[in-house]
RNA sequence: GCGGACGUGGCGGAAUGGUAGACGCAACGGACUUAAAAUCCGUUUCUCGUAAGAGAGUGAGGGUUCGAGUCCCUCCGUCCGCACCA
């Protein structure tokens, strides 16, 4: 606390915006204030302190700011459990959290905290949606919602189990409801063209990117219908396909259950409309759809084969075709596609196979119960016989594109992605407001900027079902705007990933009480040079940030189009299980470890009644195996639970907290102290000596090795290594004063102050409480968070001779010393001579000599 | 089903195609101590050997290369993402 007081009292971690020194944004993604930070806090925000505190010894102007997701469903649900208002209960935990996450001597610059749920944050989010609104980036559509009828509320897919309501059990129902939306999906192509620009971001994060915008390229169809077949008269059904190469293997049609076709047919025909309900009761739960049976229902319906006037095929309604995708109806070609096939072999339609594989005769190629859905030649197909599959996707296009019905082509080609707009509406409290106002007269209308914001009202209560919102007479009921006539505001609030969506742009400048952003301020400090955060977070919070910076660069508050220019995702924190007797779990705080050999053993401290000890799995607090960094920083302190985070596992693995692990690291910390401790005690000259012993050289070497190793490292955020390095360090150093003599020489004396100083700068970014202390223990009067990073001397790190390795044959046999710079040749008279080489080549020559300069010899006898 | 990642000692893990096992944890032996803890010194991939040493070894099998944990192919296993996306 003495050195959090230093930093507070010099005002070290407030970054200006006019700094001039290069910037650097380093930034981790910020808590939901969920009541108490969890290990996994714990390892992000030491990582990013790290990159941090580095970055600032580098000469940066390093701009590290923290703040609240604080929007959100639980503040709702403790405020139903223990009637506590949501807003009080988001403070008190933000109060909590905070003082934790200052215990862990984070280099944040707190004058920039933001809180979502703060009416000087969400303000500008109206604004925001306002600006997009006009952009055009807003729009207002029904949606299919799970809409749980005993709370009365809309629940996420995550909420709805085994098609229940997660707190009421109750069936849960689709309910088409107006929603407002951001229009994503305008931005997909962009998006995903981007994603190759994003060459810090790791593969698996931008693959995943690429897979959920899921762009593919096809063509529409306008198949003609049988019209006296059609219930209104229809004549025309539009599909989409990617195979239009299968066009001849087409079998039937098929239609989405929510089709209009569909539901126009199931006016008239009571089966089929049970059959639609059915559908929509199927639910949309994974194990739902993996198991569900493909159906179908035959309308009666006749359509007209493109190429062939007199060959008709049923259409069904399928309860597999999606409304959602392409235009919601498809032709099914069975023998390449195994949906189809499924389908067909159900209701006897049968199958042609158009595309043969290669080196098959096409006559004996039949298709039974498995779809072909690889590459080939084109079979039964007319005119495409004998194409690839590409020529005949590009025939078949130019064909019916050329061919018009009704002034239309009757197809065209089309790109189609899986990306859906992003529905935001919520119908909840504690969210921003949706800032519109809804007149009999004159419609929706936006709240005007001068009213902005529109803030909750805080007189609600919880205890009946539903949105508190919309039984909020006083609030809901308004003038329009517009007309001045009666009107009523919306009820719905925003989806919370709107509010994580812009907060990286808001910390830039969180003073601005008019504007979102002050653009010349974001544009300088933006992109975020380094984001930190769980995986978890790969698509959703990603995506709709990449969007939102888009959007706000089109509404003119920022001048980029991607926000993060490098991305790091963090593994998890994991932990073993106990299980008691009667099945319960322990908490490890509970539980004693005890070692028999090569066996653990543990048991319940407080009776001793033993304790099975099970799975390493990720904390939870269902499984009970949390560890509380509060009770860490107290018995341990700060320093050691980041040195812990850091040391272990690669920082995008699950790291394995034990209690082991911990103790190793906390006797690193004494090891550390008594170290620098007796490096302290030597006293050095002040005049940097001309001349070094072997033994100072030593130190120095170990030294300066370690420094260029770990700036690499943390550059490249290898933390692990970045210990490992200065364990080497504190090793060698420990090594050289335990065997030098009783009173050192001076030049060793001032070697070892070197590397103290060097090491206690090189670990300050993983433990800073200690490289204080340590600092000021060398007789520094300054901060080391101040301190900049040491200059290596690049003379050190080279050897004057250096020992190769000498593989006889691929194994390694001996080696050989020689001058660094040696010749080739040199080096091969030198390993020819060698007894071992001798002995192997038994008087022959050697076939062949491979001398790769510096790092080994390979002879081939 | 589609896509991706990974597989190295008892454990976490190191290793620009160049000495496999850095560093840590655990374990074992020793010193100090009345004793324990802490600390310090040492051993620790496996097999054979008292030792010097020899042989094997990065999931399995094949390939490229003077040389493969690393690159290529096949298979096995584990994990992750998406998933009735036409």
């Amino acid at each position: 606390p003495r050195w959090r007081q230093a930093w507070d009292d010099q005002g070290i971690f407030a970054t200006a915006n006019d700094d001039p020194k290069p910037k650097y944004y380093v930034l981790e993604m910020f808590p939901y204030p969920s009541g108490r930070i969890h290990m996994g806090h714990v390892r992000n925000y030491t990582m990013g302190d790290v990159v941090a505190r580095y970055k600032r010894a580098a000469g940066n102007a390093v701009l590290h700011p923290m703040g609240w997701d604080a929007f959100g469903m639980p503040a709702e649900n403790a405020a139903m459990a223990q009637k506590v208002h949501p807003k009080a209960w988001t403070y008190e935990n933000i109060a909590t959290m905070k003082k934790q996450l200052q215990s862990m001597g984070l280099s944040l610059d707190w004058a920039r905290e933001v809180a979502t749920c703060d009416p000087a944050y969400y303000k500008h989010q109206q604004k925001l949606f306002l600006d997009f609104l006009k952009a055009g980036l807003v729009a207002r559509e029904y949606r299919k919602v799970n809409w749980d009828p005993v709370d009365q509320t809309v629940l996420a897919n995550e909420q709805v189990i085994d098609g229940r309501g997660w707190r009421s059990g109750a069936v849960v129902e689709q309910r088409d409801l107006h929603q407002w939306v951001f229009k994503i999906s305008d931005y997909a192509e962009e998006l995903l063209e981007a994603i190759d620009t994003l060459d810090r971001w790791p593969d698996k994060v931008r693959l995943m990117q690429k897979n959920w915008i899921g762009r593919s390229e096809g063509l529409l169809i306008r198949f003609a219908l049988k019209p006296e077949t059609t219930p209104g008269g229809e004549s025309e059904l539009e599909i989409f396909t990617t195979r239009p190469d299968t066009l001849f293997g087409a079998k039937f049609m098929a239609l989405s259950p929510d089709h209009p076709l569909s539901l126009a047919v199931a006016k008239n025909n009571p089966e089929l409309a049970k059959f639609i309900e059915d559908c929509h009761h199927l639910g949309t739960s994974q194990e739902a759809i993996d198991t569900a049976e493909k159906m179908g229902f035959d309308t009666g319906i006749k359509a007209v084969h493109p190429f062939d006037p007199s060959w008709t095929l049923p259409v069904y309604v399928a309860n597999f075709i999606l409304m959602d995708y392409g235009t919601g109806a498809i032709f099914g070609c069975p023998a390449h596609d195994q949906r189809d096939l499924d389908f067909v072999n159900k209701y006897g339609l049968g199958n042609i196979p158009v595309v043969c594989p290669e080196g098959q005769d096409p006559k004996t190629f039949v298709i039974t119960t498995e779809a072909f859905t690889d590459d080939g030649r084109m079979i039964n197909s007319r005119f495409l016989d004998g194409m690839t599959i590409a020529d005949a996707k590009n025939e078949v296009a130019k064909r019916l594109e050329k061919e018009s019905r009704g002034n239309r082509p009757v197809a065209q080609r089309q790109v189609n992605y899986r990306l859906r707009d992003w529905g935001i509406s919520r119908q909840r409290y504690w969210g921003c407001p949706i800032p519109m106002i809804h007149c009999e007269k004159c419609g929706v209308v936006p709240v005007p900027d001068s009213d902005l914001p529109v803030t909750l009202p805080e007189d609600v209560s919880f205890d009946k079902p539903g949105n508190p919102l919309d039984r909020h007479a006083a609030w809901k009921n308004v003038k329009c705007p517009t007309c001045g006539g009666d009107a009523r505001r919306e009820t719905d609030t925003m989806d919370t990933f709107v509010d994580s969506s812009w907060y990286f742009l808001r910390f830039t400048d969180p003073w601005n009480e008019n504007a979102p952003t002050t653009p010349e301020i974001a544009n300088a400090w933006m992109p975020v040079d380094q984001y930190i955060g769980g995986i978890e977070h790969a698509i959703l919070h990603l995506l709709y940030s990449r969007f939102f910076t888009r959007a706000m660069k089109k509404t003119g508050h920022v001048n980029l189009d991607e926000p993060f220019g490098g991305m790091f995702t963090q593994g998890m924190v994991v932990h073993e299980t106990y299980r008691k007797k009667n099945g319960e779990w322990a908490m490890p705080a509970e539980v004693t470890i005890v070692s028999e050999g090569d066996t653990r053993k543990a048991t319940l401290t407080a009776t001793g009644e033993p304790v099975a000890i099970g799975a390493i799995e990720k904390m939870s607090k269902s499984k009970r195996n949390t560890v509380d960094p509060d009770d860490i920083m107290e018995s341990y302190g700060a320093d050691v639970a980041r040195w812990f985070m850091l040391s272990d596992s690669p920082p995008d693995r699950d790291v394995i907290w034990s209690e082991e692990g911990v103790q190793g690291a906390s006797r690193f910390v004494q090891r550390l102290w008594r170290l620098v401790g007796e490096i302290a005690d030597v006293t050095a000259p002040a005049e940097r000596p001309t001349k070094f012993s072997d033994q100072a050289l030593t130190v120095r070497k170990a030294a300066h090795r370690a420094l260029a190793n770990v700036s690499e490292d943390i550059e490249k955020l290898r933390f692990n290594r970045c210990v490992a390095q200065i364990y080497e360090c504190a090793n060698a150093l420990s090594d050289a004063i335990g065997s030098a003599e009783t009173a050192p020489s001076p030049d060793f004396a001032w070697a070892l102050r070197e590397a103290g100083d060097i090491l206690v700068r090189l670990f300050h970014p993983m433990m800073p409480h200690l490289a204080e202390e340590c600092w000021a223990a060398l007789g520094h009067t300054t901060l080391v968070s101040t301190e900049s990073w040491p200059t290596v001397e690049a003379d050190l790190l080279v050897e004057t001779t250096i020992t190769l390795p000498v593989q006889i044959n691929g194994k390694k046999r001996a080696d050989v010393t020689v001058p660094r710079d040696a010749e080739k040749a040199d080096i091969e008279t030198a390993v020819l001579a060698l007894d071992a080489v001798q002995r192997a080549l038994d008087g022959k020559s050697p076939k062949k000599v491979i001398v790769v300069p510096q790092r080994i010899v390979n002879v081939v006898a």
